[in-house]
DNA sequence: TTGTAAGCGTTATCAG
DNA sequence: CTGATAACGCTTACAA
């Protein structure tokens, strides 16, 4: 492999020079810089990125910390970062963690040994006091909200409120819920947005672990099964919507006379079914997460709050007098 | 930031005695192993990565050449090569390249500089030999079938003819497809399995440029103008199948009475629209692809041809006599 | 404008 | 079993 040393004997320069003519710098000559350039051509020379970065201390590149590559909302985050990472001349390592504490660990342990300049943490599991306790490595940013942590996330209170306040204007009393993992930030924000909003006297209305299309087909069938249920629901993703929505037309309901559905994403199912939705805008997410990644104001750990927006489909209408 | 160093001077011994201890090597004594272990916990030492690399030469890291990270397919191949990267110690370097040819130059250039041991190709728009040429610098391994290139695909020929029989089977003889890009190797050999399949007179039945869901809608409104029109359509993906599905619905037609369609792919839309369509394992391809990527004999070009499977569902059944 | 030489933090060779 | 010491390939003071 032909180096620098090479490049300078060939050229008849110092390796000074041959440094300074690739990396674009002032102060050379002409004739030297087309000499280095002319070695270049004729030893077949690449640089190498690790030797620079052990140099620089730098590696340009960002860890992506989140549980699932290919589920469409963290996808829809990673396409952002993509876009971004690549105009900025950075890449990025995306670690799928499966919500696995010693999974977690590896990413952070990944900042520590300067595998990476900076993190960005789509989702997680570990408690974020001890992901923070890396922060000393490098940024590490949220893509939920947390207090003193930088972030860029979507309100959920305000987001479900939305969902929930358009069920009460078309006439419903009776709403329910679907909540995702337990006792994540989200699901509690979410929870206390429905017990603001709704206040229901029934709490056998919140449909808990509703993350995929099955679980909301097992929603559907509970929903069904029980002798005082909600004419409403809005669910956690488009897809536990979908789940829903596909059982129990199945069982010869309809939607939305016997239930009205509201979706949360805006996600390509909600296209198709033409839910209504709450529609998020992921990709910008990740495209303001890596801004403050590579930003050195992230010690001020900035807040950014992303709005998102109702989308009518035609699972949720009026109901009528 | 402390180092080897640091910690030879803490321990009393050598850099090369830490360096022992922190790779596992054989031949140290107890006493002065645990001398080395005790100053790494006081000095909060943590190995840097990049001298690691620099030193052994490998990144322990491949790269991925993608069109885009949010294409559920893509995702889902994605999903696959984190699954195995991660049990196997390795990263992965994900780059976007949106088809653009200085994108992908991008990507091989990283592979030239060391920043990967080597690169999973799951689309591309450049030249077969022009990627080739990047070779010499290390694995690179195709999510398609090429002559002579190691490469992990689905056959298209024959996953598309097993559309076609089915559709046939049906009893249908007026049978379209549709076609994602143009001139890629895929859509070529789909094309001639319909020709050596269907031997359509009409030619008029090939709907190109079928990649979205609204490209889908596009081609079901040209469907309806058609004085002339299949009775099945056998599609690019079920993304297609979807947009045709639904603008066919709305203008009144019915599925699969008017028009009976095949999806492609097995995605989430598949489950949802209840649509027949060739399921294909992309998670498998790429876990298989990865580990072509990091084994020694990927200079053998090994080739390896993943079965599809056609899933069943309500979109296409037996014409009725 | 140019060059010398000292890092960056490891690993690996080779002699003890 | 242990330790000097030379790589790995680049950047960057500092000096000229």
């Amino acid at each position: 492999m032909t180096n620098i040393r090479d490049l300078a004997r060939e050229a008849e320069v110092s390796v000074t020079t041959v440094s300074r003519v690739l990396n674009d710098h002032p102060y050379v000559a002409e004739d030297k810089r087309r000499a280095v350039q002319d070695a270049i051509t004729k030893l077949g020379y690449i640089r190498n990125q690790t030797a620079v970065q052990l140099s620089t201390g730098q590696t340009k590149t960002i860890g992506v910390m989140l549980p699932y590559v290919d589920h469409p909302y963290h996808a829809a985050i990673l396409h952002g970062i993509a876009q971004c990472a690549f105009e900025e001349g950075y890449r990025f390592l995306t670690w799928q963690t499966n919500y696995i504490a010693s999974h977690e660990q590896t990413v952070l342990q990944a900042l520590a040994q300067r595998e990476v300049d900076g993190l960005i943490v789509v989702s997680h599991s570990l408690p974020v006091d001890e992901i923070l306790r890396y922060e000393q490595y490098g940024p590490i940013v949220f893509c939920e909200h947390h207090e003193d942590v930088s972030s860029v996330y979507i309100n959920h209170y305000t987001a479900f409120q939305s969902g929930l306040k358009t069920l009460q204007s078309f006439g419903h009393t009776q709403i329910g819920i679907c909540l995702g993992r337990p006792d994540s930030t989200n699901s509690r924000a979410r929870k206390q947005a429905y017990q603001d909003t709704v206040s229901p006297e029934d709490t056998s209305w919140i449909y808990q672990q509703a993350l995929t299309i099955e679980d909301g087909a097992d929603i559907a069938r509970q929903w069904s099964n029980q002798s005082c249920r909600p004419s409403a629901l809005l669910t956690a993703s488009d897809h536990v919507a979908a789940g829903i929505i596909l059982e129990l037309r199945k069982q010869g309901y309809r939607i939305p006379e016997d239930l009205a559905v509201i979706g949360f994403d805006g996600s390509d199912l909600a296209v198709v079914l033409n839910l209504t939705t709450v529609a998020v805008p992921y990709e910008t997410i990740g495209r303001q997460a890596f801004f403050i990644a590579i930003s050195d104001n992230w010690r001020d750990h900035p807040q950014i709050e992303i709005p998102t927006a109702l989308l009518s489909g035609l699972t949720a209408v009026k109901v009528k007098e």
